[in-house]
DNA sequence: TTTATTATTGAAAGCGCTTTCAAGTAAAGG
DNA sequence: CCTTTACTTGAAAGCGCTTTCAATAATAAA
């Protein structure tokens, strides 16, 4: 690999003038401009961002923590963040937390490690107070999915309770009484919320709510199915399931069959977070809409204005879990 | 943020014996290993990996190449290398491509430029010739979901051919005559290979295959949508779809729906990859198993065991395609 | 005790680039 | 034609770490 001294000598000039012309940092004559940008192509030269990285202490990166690569959420959260970035030549360094306090701390540690110049993280178990420190460091961090009071502005969440509240509401509207939820892990924020959102609702319909009627799943398709078994064990008499997110709703919808109910017919069933595939499930499903990747490309966008100062016309957004009708929640004064 | 000088000042000993305690490059007394790792705690110091990065010439960083950050299929991928590379503490730094040559070149660009100790790509759109010229270079590459020949030792992929072959055949096998597929990309190498194998197989038990029985959609659920419009449009009679991906599956089942057609009783589904989705589906998803999660896997172990010299036991693994047999593709002569 | 080994250290030269700082040049003003 | 001002350049000092190389200290062998 050609280096910016092989550059400097076919052309002529000093390292100083090269570094000029391919950061147009200062002015340079035509003419030796010229001389280098042949020189560079000559010899193929492509800078070494590594080195450039540490001499200037940018990286023309932003750090990016997940709680894990696959998966719908984060799939659509990633693509939002990296759409915004790309448009200006910035790149994304992603790292998993596996929903694990060591492997989200030494993700956070090794972003920073490699100089990049802003992080956004969705974090699931790093507390508050190790948050609110970390943005008092000198590299900026915004937070996705969640909400620190002290550091509201560095947030761009959105109303889990509220969602769930609505969700559970649209389906007591629909004339449901018996309603069960499956939950995610108890120790994510969001799954807490949506399951305050979710009792919310029923009180304030007057509906009891029980805490065997609430099952613990793990976001995905298996903790949907291991649900329902777990329902059909109890023998619990139900007409429909608020699920606290999409993945669970189908794997519940699934394994209902199983027991010959059939989703959106017999059993009433709300999803969360409308991921794409939500209407092309069978019955199409009801859900909660949750933009998670226009706030990722806010999140970007954020990056972008704040730290690289690209001017951004950044939209006053204000992100409501907003419901959306599908058919997977059947109508029963109908 | 500390530095390794003030480390070494505080422990009262040189740059290099901080470096060594660090790296265990070398042999160091305990006493001043205790005096060196005490500063370190003391000053919070964290390395500097993009200065590591330079001096060292490597980065403990892979890179990777896919099209895009969501999808399920990516996702698995990615998941794949990152639960084998986080077992080493390596990292991966990705790059999208967006199906698009200058995207992949940039994409693989920057990799090289951040040091990135070996690459994983999964490209679309670049030729066999730059590819071939990229793995004589001094950065070590592995390629997924491709086969070629010059470079077959760099490649993990799966036959797409015969994955499509066997699908159809299946179809083929459940009595249907009528068959129609719907292809992803035309441009994508993948999608070729699951035309041929299509078209093979319906040449083989005798079956005209029209160049209008086939719809180019995007390999996602809108595709599989627009396959049926057309062929729906067309007036076409047909009683089976052979799906290039399981996405397109999907979003035809549901559009089928939409025409009164009951997909698995009517007409009969199949798809391809086996995604994590295609077990919770009404019907179930018959579909071809690719396991990409695997292959991602068997990349990194092989980037483990080549570049990182770390003992990986590499199953003797050739990736066949499979069939997986649900309740999509009902069996006519029954 | 002396010499041969071996284990511990530090000095210093990079890695490939950025960025002052000052010097050199050309253009402009009087 | 001589200053003054504005451009263009190059030299050199880092950025934070690794890694030779040589020197010193500790230990073993003779």
């Amino acid at each position: 690999m050609a280096t910016i001294y092989e550059v400097s000598k076919l052309a002529g000039v000093s390292l100083a003038t090269v570094s000029r012309v391919m950061n147009k940092t200062a002015n340079v004559s035509q003419k030796t401009k010229l001389k280098v940008e042949k020189a560079m192509l000559d010899l193929g030269y492509k800078p070494n961002s590594v080195a450039i990285s540490l001499a200037s202490k940018r990286s023309d990166c932003v750090g990016i923590l997940v709680t894990q690569l696959d998966g719908m959420f984060f799939g659509s959260m990633m693509n939002g963040i990296e759409s915004e970035l790309t448009k200006q030549r910035k790149h994304l360094v992603i790292t998993a937390g596996h929903n694990v306090e060591h492997d989200e701390r030494a993700g956070i540690d090794f972003l920073k490690s490699r100089n990049c110049d802003a992080l956004i993280i969705h974090a699931e178990v790093l507390s508050d107070e190790y948050l609110i420190e970390l943005s008092q460091g000198d590299t900026p961090i915004y937070i996705l999915n969640r909400h620190i009071p002290e550091i509201a502005e560095r947030c761009i969440h959105l109303d889990n309770q509220y969602g769930s509240y609505l969700a559970t509401k649209h389906v007591i509207k629909a004339g449901h009484t018996e309603v069960l939820h499956i939950s995610g892990p108890r120790y994510r924020k969001d799954a807490q919320e949506r399951i305050i959102g979710f009792k919310q609702a029923m009180y304030e319909a007057g509906l009891p709510v029980n805490e065997s009627h609430i099952f613990e799943g793990d976001y995905g398709h298996s903790g949907g199915a291991a649900a329902i078994d777990y329902f059909m064990q109890q023998r619990l008499s139900f007409t429909s399931i608020v699920c606290a997110n999409d993945h669970l709703a189908v794997g519940a919808m699934a394994r209902l069959r199983d027991f010959d109910k059939i989703p959106g017919e017999q059993i009433a069933i709300m999803g969360f977070d409308d991921m794409p595939f939500a209407d092309c499930t069978y019955p199409k499903l009801t859900t909660i809409r949750y933009p998670i990747r226009e706030m990722g490309k806010l999140a970007a966008d954020y990056v972008l204005k704040d730290v690289y100062k690209v001017q951004q016309k950044i939209p006053p957004s204000s992100f409501e879990p907003t419901l959306v009708i599908r058919d997977s929640v059947l109508n029963l004064s109908k």
